[in-house]
RNA sequence: CGCGGGGUAGAGUAACGGUAGCUCGUCAGGCUCAUAACCUGAAGAUUGCCGGUUCGAUUCCGGCCCCCGCAACCA
């Protein structure tokens, strides 16, 4: 079956040959503050969709890092007197410490706009469009508040003045920048949408960004003055401009697959031949993750689905790049009563404090099946010491006690036979199934929900048939049950592997070496 | 009439033209293998309001009220 061993030899290749590969990321968060818990929530989904699709025999590569330029980063560094690149590894850091707070694979990709690779990625798209014909220079007027010595946004504004200094006239200032001709990828775009129903998760996102679209796209600026705010990466052949950020931070997708190969020698002459192939080849890895993926799943908060779902895309399509496969959309996590997280209102949630206090999987379990999948939902620490006490301690922890303590008091272990019987029992199928169908469409509170559904009736199991009496009286019936409730767990615990994966290694362990847990799985808070 | 989403038991949610399901919480029984955990049962919803279509609507249509996002160059 393998019959090109070269392709086995190279790094990316994190499997046989012959697996299908799999491509799925979060978008980059940007470092103006420390990781908050609804980026935790986005890395945390992604990550199990990453590890179910490996469990399915998927070679996965799953991509996160960090979005590190433009003007607010470059306030924030002068405002504390450090560089901007100072400021930037240090919030790097901060994020990349996620990836073993919250469980994500240690083989997790973390790009960072600041790599020299992506840099260079970012300057080859650019070209790419600009050969393409869909970069274009023109003046752009802003506003600007004289008061607040800012440039002002039509949203800032109240009454069209700066509500801070409501008593001045903003001035209009007029810059030349460079413009992406959004506006000439509307049909395509509508087209997509039209031809690829599960484009966007949920079906409401996609409805949201179609009828978005419908009205018409209007360019947008994409880069600049340098002399204004020098941190962002050079516009190719005009040193007066950097790219404006967005511009920079979507091409990540490609350039953390290795889009465009052709870079690798660094010269621009080789750099204008690859964006003169339009995509049409380009390199193997490229290929493997970006063309025979079907192209990258994408996670974004509901705040993302513009850039995502509709200016990115437009940006492939432009560069003559095949789209993104789908862009599963989350909701935002609220503080009590669905009012917004902020500072001042002190209801924020730290993702680590959370993992320090409860554990990794206990928050893996929290955003996977206690938040809603697609829409906006609350996060107290009241709802989560319930739902912990109630379905980790209460539920599955106490569950894998009370089968193990049986098992090994009366020496059972789980045998084959009895394992593919209870495979085969309706209950278990149905489970499956429902579980299929959740991570099928990206609902993994659906698939977890059909986990505690089992859960639930192997207690039941236990209490209905009272293996705990009947060991007094028919041992040997009693030892049936006990096997079978071994098989439970032992489905229950498989089942887990992509959502608490720490969790389920350690049920599969004490299953294998006929241990009690020393101390409880989820110790009741 | 700017666009979109939503209003279902105390809380969070599911379903969908034909007994409104689930989780937490509450109450009553049971069990003792287990993390005072577990199991069973019960109470609790005129499915925002008003009309219409229909044999029948929470589900389809129209109107109204209320909530929440978005309204693009702020990542």
């Amino acid at each position: 079956m393998a019959k090109k061993t070269r392709k086995t030899e190279k790094a990316w290749q994190t499997g046989p040959e012959w697996q299908k590969p799999f491509y799925i990321t979060t978008t980059l968060p940007y470092v103006n503050s420390d990781p908050h818990i609804g980026f935790a929530m986005e890395a945390i989904r992604a990550d199990t969709v990453a590890r179910a699709k490996k469990l399915d025999g998927f070679g996965v590569f799953s991509n996160t890092g960090t979005d590190e330029h433009g003007m607010k980063i470059y306030q924030n560094a002068q405002s504390r007197g450090v560089s901007p690149q100072e400021y930037v590894d240090e919030y790097a850091a901060k994020f990349k410490a996620l990836i073993p707070a919250l469980g994500l694979m240690p083989d997790t990709n973390f790009i960072r706009t600041t790599d020299p690779h992506h840099v260079r990625a970012a300057q080859a798209f650019w070209k790419a469009v600009e050969q393409n014909g869909y970069i274009y220079k023109k003046n752009y007027k802003v506003k600007y508040c004289v008061g607040c010595e800012l440039e002002k946004t039509e949203s800032e504004l109240v009454d069209g003045k700066c509500p801070l200094h409501p008593l001045q006239e903003l001035e209009t200032i007029e810059e030349e920048n460079y413009f992406f001709k959004a506006s000439a990828f509307q049909k395509q775009l509508l087209e997509l949408y039209e031809t690829k129903p599960d484009f966007v998760i949920p079906d409401s996102r996609l409805n949201e960004i179609k009828s978005f679209v419908r009205k018409g796209l209007e360019d947008f600026s994409i880069s600049r003055l340098a002399s204004k705010m020098p941190w962002g990466i050079p516009v190719p052949d005009d040193d007066t401009q950097v790219m404006y950020v967005w511009f920079d931070a979507l091409v990540n997708y490609i350039s953390a697959v290795g889009w465009p190969d052709e870079l690798s020698g660094d010269q621009p002459s080789e750099l204008s031949s690859a964006v003169s192939r339009k995509g049409e080849l380009i390199d193997q890895k490229f290929q493997h993750w970006w063309i025979e993926t079907g192209g990258v799943v994408q996670y974004c908060g509901k705040d993302n689905l513009r850039q995502q779902a509709a200016m990115w895309q437009a940006m492939l399509m432009a560069a003559g790049l095949p789209n993104s496969r789908t862009i599963v959309v989350d909701g935002f996590i609220t503080g009590d009563g669905g009012v917004k997280m902020s500072k001042s209102l002190g209801n924020t949630v730290d993702p680590f404090e959370i993992v320090k206090e409860y554990g990794t999987d206990a928050l893996r379990y929290f955003v996977l099946r206690e938040l809603h999948p697609f829409e906006d939902s609350p996060f107290t620490p009241e709802k989560f010491k319930e739902a912990y006490n109630a379905h980790l301690a209460n539920g599955l922890g106490n569950l894998v006690s009370r089968v193990m303590k049986m098992a090994v008091a009366n020496d059972v272990k789980l045998d084959e036979k009895t394992a593919q019987s209870i495979e085969k029992s309706s209950e278990i199928i149905m489970a499956m199934k429902e579980y299929e169908k959740g991570f099928g469409g990206y609902n993994i509170q659906q698939a977890s929900n059909a986990v505690w559904t089992l859960i639930s009736k192997a207690d039941a199991i236990v209490q209905e048939r009272e293996p705990f009496k009947k060991i007094k009286t028919d041992a040997s019936a009693a030892k049936r049950d006990i096997a079978e409730l071994l098989a439970y767990l032992k489905i229950i615990a498989g089942l887990l592997l992509p959502i608490l994966p720490q969790t389920a290694e350690t049920i599969l362990d004490l299953i294998k070496e006929n241990k009690m847990p020393e101390r409880p799985l989820f110790v009741r808070k």
